[in-house]
RNA sequence: GCCUCCGUAGCUUAGCUCGGUAUAGCAUCCGACUGUUAAUCGGAAGGUCGACGGUUCAAAUCCGUUCGGGGGCGCCA
């Protein structure tokens, strides 16, 4: 059995035999002469399978009654290059067995013009097209090629809980669940378990799904999406930005070398940024915006619109960085020059926003219960203790960061919707099918 | 939490201001077609106008309530 993914390199002056077996996509008769598109998950490009009722056996050509789209097809045929085809390539096929017919409802489930509602509804449908398809592998490859980089660099994976007593997060919302006879979370970040994790392993990573009950409805926000985040050991703020920096651009080389047939079907092309990504402090940022005509009082939040302005002046991911340590969480390490600031960034993205957030790690016990004490509302530490008596024994510096991998998609695809980059999205008001 | 827009056939939609049960394209069904690639051509069928209530001789259309959905803000990755 051959897979479509392998037939462009099968090509030969002469026909070449091969079996296939795959689903209809799209399906066009004519007379006693039809054409199949068919696909079958090994590439989001299908292959155009021609049906001629003369080189079919007797009685097969019949079969094509019961084909519509959706329905599995096992093909043999011969293979050639044909400029008339999609891709280039089709098989003229010799037999045909339909291995499990589809009927006219399937044309019904998501016609080409359909709306977000039904396509949402109907995404079991939706992930069959190339389309879709194209963009889960991509997805499936940057999973691959962030694998790949951490190993290389010496981290191991690892599976924290997801479901926890405590959030990790400040302002973010909690989902909460019953959990037999107490209330238990969906964690927001697995942050802190890595920071633990370290002691056993060294440098860690993990890619787990992080859960945020925000009522956000941006194209921008899922409530469940797949976090990417690390923590190293015996590594300062410098070293982690400069190794971030590294992972994107390692990111997007790899995409570059291995996709390009996705970046051309999305009509990308990606210019790899340089090293050093522009550093832009938190009150750098200030000054620059009220430049840019927004007037953002020193220590509130930098709002969507505005950080795109900021990022988009530049044309080119930036790292933001130096945050008021009021504005931040208790976790992140105060500056050594200026205790007003904090050694945490985010990584900007034109168009797009705020993909990364990273910092270096408070290691200080009684700078973090102060600051736990005055955040709103206070942080009980009894509920992290654990955490705490990580800084207890033998703590190091260590940094680390979170990656939003549906927006990091968006971002390389130019996507509409943060929705497009997932498997079965969940949304505010979605959580079927 | 706030602002805003939209629910008419499987889908996309015209009609609504100024009340008289509804328009078209695609898909579906039947027929023709050996080079299509959103195929084309001819024909057919498909609707309690989101739901409930009110006004009226008469409601897709006016009023009220409610449900569902889209876009955005804020917040965040």
């Amino acid at each position: 059995m051959n897979r479509i993914v392998e037939l462009k390199a099968m090509v030969k002056d002469d026909p070449v035999p091969v079996e296939l077996e795959g689903w209809v996509w799209q399906f066009r008769k004519q007379g006693k002469l039809a054409f199949v598109e068919l696909f079958d998950g090994s590439t989001w490009k299908i292959v155009q399978v021609t049906l001629k009722k003369n080189k079919l056996p007797e009685n097969k050509f019949d079969l094509i009654d019961e084909i519509y789209r959706g329905a599995a097809l096992r093909i043999k045929g011969q293979l050639k290059a044909d400029g008339r085809a999609p891709h280039g390539i089709e098989v003229l096929a010799e037999d045909m067995d339909v291995i499990h017919p589809s009927n006219e409802e399937f044309d019904q489930q998501v016609p080409q013009d359909a709306g977000v509602d039904v396509r949402l509804n109907k995404r079991h449908i939706v992930i069959r097209s190339p389309k879709t398809s194209a963009i889960l592998k991509l997805r499936s490859h940057i999973l691959k090629y962030t694998r790949d980089y951490f190993y290389s660099r010496g981290a191991e994976e690892v599976t924290p809980p997801t479901i926890v007593e405590a959030q990790a997060e400040g302002g973010a919302e909690l989902f909460e669940i019953k959990y037999f006879d107490r209330k238990a979370y969906l964690t927001q970040s697995s942050q802190l378990y890595l920071e633990a994790a370290i002691f056993s392993l060294g440098n860690v990573f993990c890619i787990l799904p992080s859960y945020r009950a925000e009522k956000s409805r941006t194209r921008r926000h899922l409530t469940e999406y797949t976090h990417i985040e690390g923590e190293y050991a015996f590594m300062d703020f410098e070293g982690l930005k400069e190794y971030l920096e590294d992972y994107i651009i390692y990111l997007m080389e790899q995409i570059k070398e291995n996709d390009s047939d996705i970046l051309e079907l999305f009509g990308k092309t990606l210019e790899v940024p340089s090293k050093p990504f522009p550093r832009v402090s938190y009150k750098e940022a200030i000054e620059k915006l009220k430049e840019l005509g927004h007037d953002i009082p020193y220590g509130t939040d930098i709002s969507d619109a505005p950080e795109r302005d900021l990022v988009n002046h530049y044309g080119v991911p930036i790292i933001l960085e130096h945050f008021p340590t009021d504005m931040k969480p208790f976790y992140h390490k105060i500056n050594e020059d200026d205790p007003s600031i904090t050694n945490s960034a985010d990584f900007i993205f034109p168009n797009l926003g705020e993909i990364i957030g990273c910092g270096e790690r408070e290691t200080d016990i009684d700078s973090m219960l102060d600051r736990m004490a005055k955040m709103d509302p206070p942080v009980n530490p009894e509920e992290y203790y654990w955490y705490m008596d990580l800084r207890r024994y033998g703590s190091i510096p260590h940094s680390g960061f979170g990656l939003g991998l549906e927006r990091f998609l968006v971002w390389i695809l130019d996507l509409d919707h943060i929705r497009d980059a997932t498997l079965f999205p969940r949304l505010m008001n979605r959580v079927s099918p």
